[in-house]
DNA sequence: GAAACCTTGACACGGGCGTGGTAAGGTCGT
DNA sequence: ACGACCTTACCACGCCCGTGTCAAGGTTTC
């Protein structure tokens, strides 16, 4: 059985123990516990942990910002509400008949599963 | 010619006019300049003002959260970047055949696209 | 040209984030 | 049964967020 304490995934993966704990309060990564309540990490939740740590040094986001992107796919009318809003007025508010954005926000949709579909290198693109 | 000054927008915006620069430096909203300089707010800033103000009101989210989402619209590749990482396992890792969660994240996409795309509702709604 | 408004820049403050540390108390291994 | 490890809870610290306020200086208006 793989799974590792709370320090040795520590070690493992970067992050001190400290923040381990932080980060499943954050909800971003709960580990399954030991009868006794030890935390146990197995071998997706270590490498979801190094990815996170990826992810937040290369671009430069915090983990709340995780929290909120994840907050966003579960909750499909918060998702719509800031969608709408972002959707609204990115440039001229006057001059983009009220019809247009709704097809150029479509668009950055397909987009966006067009790059989900390919979950290869995603890159390519910047 | 139907652009207000900071201070009138902020009146019926109910926004301070504070708040209002807070806003335009969080990149959320810019509205136009005078020649002078002065900050012009036309019908669609202070429609997406008050919008603001209730999505962040009804939904709990910060302005930097709104301004992540607007970052996730804008950079793909950190849109991709989370959204594999959020993709991966919201469950269990290790029963998850690595080829489902692609089809269920699809999923999620389409039901925000169909959100997306009947953007009628918005406000009023909880 | 004075009043009323605008601009940027700064100080301030309570609260949350990202961290570390430490204390008080269970659990595990030998 | 002792040490090494775990757990939660709390204190602390520096930094950013959301806000207000104030200062110093331009604009607009009358």
């Amino acid at each position: 059985m793989d799974a590792l304490t709370i320090q040795e995934a520590a070690q493992t993966t970067e992050w001190s123990a400290r923040m381990l704990r932080y980060i499943e309060q954050a909800g971003l990564i709960e580990p399954q516990r030991s009868d006794a309540g030890y935390r146990l990490y197995g071998p997706g939740e270590l490498q979801r942990l190094r990815t996170l740590r990826e992810l937040v040094a290369q671009f430069d986001v915090g983990l709340g910002d995780i929290g909120f992107a994840m907050r966003l796919r579960r909750d499909e009318e918060l998702a719509g509400a800031v969608d709408a809003w972002l959707a609204a007025e990115p440039q001229r508010p006057d001059d983009v008949p009220p019809a247009d954005w709704l097809r150029w926000e479509q668009d950055k949709h397909s987009k966006l599963l067009a790059l989900a579909r390919a979950t290869t290198p995603a890159t390519t693109h910047a």
